[in-house]
DNA sequence: AAGAAAACTGGACCCCGGTCCGTTTGGGAT
DNA sequence: ATCCCAAACGGACCGGGGTCCAGTTTTCTT
């Protein structure tokens, strides 16, 4: 049980929450109530907040997520979820905000392929594959957190795959429009479409995988490898 | 003010809605209180309700669509629009049909290069643009009716949306995956990913539509005309 | 024409997300 | 140790989506 969220903080005091920019700190061991800046009493209130949840989630499922029962089995009050989360998918979204952590660092600064080191076509690829498996094991929880179709793109996470994206597809395409085929790719690995894809049209995840790669090789126009 | 739904209902009576088909059928003047077997009194109210959430949106755009405003604005009680409608989103749904059914007639049985005719790449590249301009100036009512993540690859429209896709990427390249670069390929023009880019990003429709283009001729490997 | 089944209606009701605001508290400054 | 106020708290309150069901209307049957 180790969630330890960080780039989810929207609302009250932190104008620009900013996300931790690079360094990778992932390393806590038990679970880093870190925050930038918390009041002591708001912090614990975090942590059995993000607790509660979790118990909740795998107890009654994710639609058993809800603000007052959060609150009550955290033992506050409801208002003190909304400051401490914004809404409900700020919640939902700090829940993931661990894993989402890691696989940034894992792109940024972890061992080829997906990190530094390799061929932008191979980390491309790589990418490809790590977000899909991860995202997965986290179905119900992504495609909860994704309601409101305007703040998909906007996200931190989001943007930060994007760009991810955009800048290793400029490494192997630097004169196409770079922003918009990066679009399209990380379009390929929306949750909603994985959700369809795997569990309404019942496509193994091999197949998935298979795709990525195609479509990575018929828009960076590289050998048909792997 | 010629909405016209069908393809919509989903509820009681009915266990498969079934869109009609094919037959082209959209060329009424007025409007079309069709919906195949509707009692008298229901089809009334059907159209009561959606001029009344027409009106609604004119007035105080897609927000002030609520259940019970649409109910009082058309004189009905609030269980007859969820009872036609399903809910919410079916109501928006609703309101998007005919321009939704008169797209899809256009790529089916239009003039080329949207309709048969012309070659593949042609029809593929006419059809993004269709779609993406269709989209521009609907995105408030498309965006609302997007809430629910899971159903948005379900719906009848945009699984049409995507056959066709698919078919014409099959005549282009027979030996490819073509069911998932035509979820690709369909993934860009989700209208979320055009509000964000346009309105977000600031990007002008050209550059959409360029991007496009460039898409289709990585992805089925076409001269890179026009 | 009459009777009955099927379909439709409307509004009371419940639940949940989100807001508001009067009260409490942590922790730096003196 | 004390003061003080920004920050945090909590629960009453509101509005909207969705459900339910008793009552009404339409349409079918004979």
């Amino acid at each position: 049980m180790l969630y330890a969220g960080f780039m989810s903080e929207t609302l009250p005091p932190l104008p620009t929450p900013q996300e931790p920019s690079d360094k990778p700190r992932l390393l806590e061991v038990g679970f880093a109530p870190d925050e930038p800046c918390l009041r002591a009493d708001a912090a614990r209130n975090r942590a059995r907040l993000l607790e509660a949840a979790t118990r909740l989630i795998a107890e009654h499922g994710v639609a058993g997520v809800t603000m007052e029962a959060v609150a009550t089995a955290a033992g506050v009050g409801k208002g003190t979820v909304f400051r401490r989360f914004g809404d409900r998918t700020g919640l939902l979204l700090a829940l993931l905000d661990h894993s989402a952590h890691r696989l940034q660092s894992d792109f940024l600064a972890g061992p080829p392929p997906l990190g530094p080191g390799a061929p932008p076509v191979d980390r491309l690829r790589a990418l490809g594959v790590a977000v899909l498996y991860r995202y997965a094991e986290q179905l119900d929880l992504l495609l909860a957190a994704q309601s409101e179709p305007t703040r998909r793109h906007s996200h931190p996470a989001a943007r930060a795959l994007h760009m991810h994206t955009a800048m290793l597809l400029r490494q192997i395409l630097p004169d196409a429009d770079c922003e918009l085929l990066a679009q399209t790719l990380v379009g390929y690995l929306d949750p909603a479409l994985v959700h369809h894809l795997t569990r309404q049209c019942d496509m193994p995840l091999e197949r998935l995988e298979a795709g990525w790669n195609d479509l990575v090789t018929r828009v960076t126009g590289a050998d048909p490898q792997r």
